[in-house]
This record gives C-alpha cells, structure tokens and sequence, in this order.
DNA sequence: CATGAATGAGTTTTCATTCAT
DNA sequence: CATGAATGAAAACTCATTCAT
C-alpha cells in the first residue's frame, strides 16, 4: 500500500517520498493525528529511516510546510510574465493560486489549516510565505493603481489592512472552490478580481466609505 | 491556580466555569494537544465532574462551539438596530464583530481555527452559524445595494463566491487585528466597510472587471 | 425506568428492592461490569442510600448471593415431602431446583456463575449452599439405595466423588434448559432421574467399571 | 517478578511469554479484575508491546482461551488412541482431560470459569471446544454401547440433554479434582467411569426411570 | 543502509466511594 | 431520611522515539 517498496534509493529520492506520504498524512488527519507509523507506512519505509532522515515529527511537520510554500509560491511566480500589466500579473496570479490549491489539497490544508493551528514555530513558517504572498500581490495592485491614476497616497496601515483583506479572501475562496464541486479556479479568481479592482479603485478615486461619528 | 477552588457550586455554575477552561485551553493549546487534565485543574475542578457534567472530550469542546458561536452570532445581533439604514446596520454589526473577537481572542480561534480542523462534525456546528453571518451581512449588503441603486440583477453562483470572500475577508481581518497591536475594532471595521462598499458599488454598476481571452 | 419511585418506604423493602435490582444487573452484567450507579438507577434510589444500606459492592454482592441461595434451598425443601419414598423426594427436589433455576435465571447466574468467578470469598459464600444441596442430594440417594437394595458399602471418598458429579451435571443441565428454548424443568429432571437412578443402581449393584491396569 | 528479563527475543518467543502471563493472570484474577500493567509485568515486558502484538485485552483474552483450548483438546486426543475398544479411548481420554486440567489450573480457569461469564464472543470461543468434545465423547459412548448391546435409539433430545449432563460432571469433577487434595486424576476418571458407564448401560437396557404422573 | 524489537510518558475515560446539606 | 456535588485511584490504550543487529 502506498508507494511501492523499491529497494536502495538515493536519500533524496526517499526523502520526497516521506515528504509527500507526510503532506498527504498531515493534511488529511491534521498534525496532532497523523501518526509517524502511518507515515512511514504510507512512504514505504520503517519508521527509524524516516527519524534519521527528518529528525522528528516537528522537523517532519516544518520540512512539509517548507516544501509546500516554496511549491505554491513558485507556482504563482510561475504563472506570472513580469513585464505584462498589472492587472494581467494579478489575473494570472491568482488563477496559479487558484489552480495550485485547486490541484494540491493535501498542501494547502497543511499550509492553510494544520499549520496556523499548532504552535507559534510553525505558523511563523507559513507566515514567511504569507508574507511574500502580500508583498507581491499588493505591489501588483499599487503598481496597477499607478497606471490607471494619480499617486493613489494611501496610509500605510490602511494597506496593511487591506492586503489581509484580500489575502484572508482569497485563502477562503481557495476552500470554498476545493469544498464547492463545479467552481473552477477560473471563477475563483474571477471573483477575486472584481471584488480587489473594485475595492481598490474606489478607495483610490479617494471616495471612501466614511464612517458616522458615533 | 485558574479559578478561586470553591466548594459545592451549583451545577449550572460549574458547568460554565468549565467551559470558561475548555474554551481557554482549547483555544490557546489546539483541540487535539489540550488535555482533559489542563482543563479540569484551570477550572478548579477533578477531572470526574468534567466527566460527568460534560461527558467526553468530544461534547466539551462541541459544547464550547456552540456556546461562542452564540455568543458571537448575540454580540452582532445586539449591535444592530433593525430599523436604521442598511449602511449603518453593517457598519454596526461588523464593528461588533470585531469588538466580540478582540474581546474573546480564544473563543475566536476556537471558533475560527479549531472547529474548522478537526473532523468535518465540529466544523459542521460552526458553518451553521457562519452561514448565518453570511445570510446576514448578504442581505444588508443587497437591501443597501438597493437602497442607492437600482436593481442589480447578479447571478447567484457569483453572490455566493462573494459573500465567501467578503466573510473570509472579516475573518482574516479579525485574526489580523488580534495579532497586531494598535488595530481596533474600529479601524477594522472601516478597511471593510471602503472594501465591501466601494467593491459592491461597482459591481453593481456593471462595471466589473473583465478576464482576458486566454 | 425501574421501580417506582416512591417516596418513604419502610427500610427493609427498600433493601429488597436494592437487592432486586443488584441481583439483576449483577446477573446480567457480571460482577465487575455492574457499576453501583446502574444498581441504584435501577433500584430507584440514589447511591449513597445503597451505601448507607449496604455499605460496599463487596458486601452488596455477598447479600445477593446469600439471599439467592437461601431462596434457591428453600424452594428445594419447599418442594420435597419429607415423609415420601426417596426416589419422590429427590424427583420433586429436582423438579424444584430446575423450575426455580429456570424462574430466577438472574440470581442463578449470580450464583452459579458470577460468585465461582470473582474471588474465594464469594465462592466461599456460594459453596456453603453447594454443600448443603450435595448432602441432601446424595442422603436421598443412599437412603432410596438402602430401600431398594442390600447395604451398598460405598467408600466415601467414591460417593464424595460421586455427589460432585451429580451436582456438576444438575448445575450444567440448568444451564442448558435456560439456554435451550422448550426445555422443560420436568424433562431437565427427567433426564438426571435417569442418569443418576440408573447409574447409581448399577454401581450399588457391584457392577461397577473396572479401569484396566496400566 | 515473573520472567527473567531477556531482551530482544523474536516476536513469536515474547508472544507465548505475554500469552503465559495472560493465562495466569486471566485465570486466578479473572478477565475484568486481571490488569493489562500486571500482565505485562509477569511477561516482562512493557505495556505497549503487549498492544503491538496481542491488540487489546479482548483479543488477548481470545488468543488465551484459543491456546488453551487447543491444549486441552490436542492432550486428550493424544491420550488416545483410535485402534482401541471404545471404553478403553473413553477412559484413556478421561485421564487425559483430567491429567491436563490439573497440570493446567490456570489454563482450565480461563476455559471453565472466565470465558464463559464474560460476553457471548468468549462463550462461543470456548464453545466451540466444548462441543467437539462433546462428539467425541458421546460418540464413544455410543459406538461402547452398541458394541456391547442391540442398537439404542435413543431420542435426539435427550442424547442432548444427557451429553450436557455428562460433560456438565467432568467439568465439575474436574474443579473438584483440583480443589481436593488427594484426589488423582485416575480418580476423577474412575468417578466419571462409573457414572457414564452404568447410567448409559441402564439407560440402553431401556429401563429408564419413569416419572410420577403428578 | 535499513529494520525488528522495545519502551517512557502520556492520553481519555470509568468507578467505587464520600461529604455537606 | 435522602441526595446533589465531588473525587482519588486506576484502567485501557497510543505515540513519538530509540537501540541492537
């Protein structure tokens, strides 16, 4: 069951072999009750290979989400040509993001669910990534706002704000097309798209919503 | 050490000073790493009466879903006057959102984080109210749409895709506040009101954003 | 569920009812499965009372076994005519031992079962009654011998052997007819008429097996 | 404490080990009272290993009762032989049982007294031994009876009821034979001899005992 | 390189038993 | 007399982790 037991591979290649047997594990179960024997089961290996390759459930845990932000991370870039506009960087982004959670399930509950959900030392791990995440999606909007109009001179934790805004939306989107048959990624970044350039233009059109003094 | 150990309290006290404890640990430890025995001694009590009064791991922690899902659900209703502007009801309510969050950071995760990872039974007692919160703020959303526009004839997979992001937006906001100091409720509350308003606005002018060919 | 509740009943028919209900999970259960809240439950009372009657589920268990077995002889002796021929006598003591075996399956198991397996008290308990039937069984037998044939001269050690034979096989034939639907106490006392009538005739007769020498 | 405490042994060694102190232990405390900690002392081992080979108390308990059953029937088949007169395998198998069950008190306990008070499963378990021995017996019984007399015919029902009565007084004999001192298992065999032997030769002369009309 | 054998420490859960009212 | 409130102690079972081979 699970891979099959192929004798004397390269570390490397064993070592994958854990990592994807670890993600699937960890991403169904959740971190606390996902066992290292299923684990090891799962890879095809016995259990002592899998301490002396990853150390321990915690470096087993940390090297699973490493691997799978680096995935999803590269798998936006990927989908990005630097030198389109903006809203095309963004459209095409979203829809590798889309499509990546989409494709990764197990990944992206590790990333998304298990590791936000057990300790500080690994939502520190997924954050590094969020973080990325943020940094290159807002840039693609102010860049984008740019273009279309004057300096848009937006307060700094006001942006702050608004890319968790987006971020935290496009993370439930992500679950809701994964638990939702029939919505493809396309849609999800459809969505997306109307609901940041929207948003986003209307903010810097300097018309906002103004709250009542209360 | 936790609560004051008073003897032969009536049950009905007890009972919420327990679930003060499992709703603390549960949301500072994880569902699955929090221990009977940390909760029965932060509640003041042997792990028996626990037992008895709340019957298994299972139940206590549905027990603490349910309890902060109403009172969650209690904090935006009362918040909300039913008969002023529909701007002005979501502006309340979710100012009231992120007040009861702020206030109640680990009746928040457990509600936010724990519920939703660990078996699809938990996490089917916290959409209940979720879906409700949707419907909520959906149908404000769409009374002040119409309100200030005419009528906006969106279809109703991209409603749907909306309220998702719109509700994964609030909640992203309302971890994103607890964990930076300074952010308050209010200030939470406008990034989404300009986000929403603005968003929605243009939507519902038909000027949405258009996906290329590709 | 269970016995009424009502309210001041005088002590000892609140004992009998203890002891119904502890008889009958006692039976049903096992010693060690039964758990003092079901007896009380099923009792109608609350625990402590049962405490305070009858002190431990030690001594709860003792008290049943005790009352069980006395009823059991006492229906035995209630169905012999002293004054009858031997093979009446001990053809009625037969009738009433399977007729009452077959009426109180609880407190039979509870003797027969439960109190040989949980320890020597209990058994000790148990075997005074055991000890009793035997020499009432095995007098009867030798008495009708006398009536019937010359003085048979067994040594006592062979009809010591004998009588717990004849027990074990009565004790296994209640068993059996409460185990096996339309099997009579008559026929169950039928059966061990002619097993043991037969039997013992023979071996009085000096026409006993001779084992070979090896 | 028990074993000696070897380490490493091959798993098929260590099982027979846990399984010794199983029977033990299963058979002076009885199957509820017995403690996996104890247990797994006596075997000299730790708890978990205990679980990794045998599962749960429950299967540890089958495997007990499986073991043992098969050693009670594999030793009175052994003492017989097939070639030989029918009462001569009967007697050979007799002295068999009751050498084994007194070699084996533990094991006996285990087969007699626990597993037929603790569940329907174990019941069955033990049943199933209970009832080749049975055949075997009755068979002999028969097969001596028409060698030596015209051919019974006796009714199916009362075969069953006199093979329960029979094997009901081995089983007796069998405990008696044990709590006694003094008493062999020559004697046991003599006793049940007798017994059988007379009460079937009566029975098959067709002069049974006739009940009263009453 | 790879593994079968083994365990310390912890988990949830249950139960007989007792106060304080 | 009667009970709701409360617990110490122990049970079955699991798991991450490590040697010896």
């Amino acid at each position: 069951m699970g891979a099959v037991k192929t004798k004397r591979m390269p570390r490397a290649v064993r070592e994958q072999q854990m990592l994807d047997a670890a993600v699937r594990t960890f991403g169904r179960r959740g971190y606390m009750a996902a066992s290292m024997d299923e684990i090891a089961e799962l890879a095809g290996v016995s259990k002592p290979l899998v301490y002396l390759y990853l150390n321990s459930k915690e470096d087993l845990f940390t090297a699973c989400i490493r691997r799978e932000a680096r995935a999803l991370t590269a798998a936006v870039r990927a989908g990005v040509e630097t030198d389109a506009p903006a809203d095309r960087q963004l459209w095409d982004g979203l829809r590798a993001f889309f499509t990546h959670t989409a494709r990764h399930p197990d990944g992206w509950a590790v990333l998304h669910l298990q590791a936000r959900t057990h300790g500080d030392a690994f939502a520190a791990e997924v954050n590094a990534m969020r973080e990325e995440i943020v940094a290159f999606v807002t840039q693609l909007i102010l860049a984008s706002a740019r273009a279309a109009h004057r300096d848009p001179d937006l307060p700094a934790d006001e942006v702050a704000g608004l890319a968790e805004a987006l971020v935290g939306a496009a993370e439930s989107l992500a679950d809701w097309a994964n638990a939702t048959p029939g919505v493809t990624a396309r849609q999800a970044a459809a969505t997306m798209m109307n609901f940041a350039w929207a948003g986003l233009g209307n903010m810097m059109d300097a018309r906002p919503w103004v709250p009542p003094v209360s």
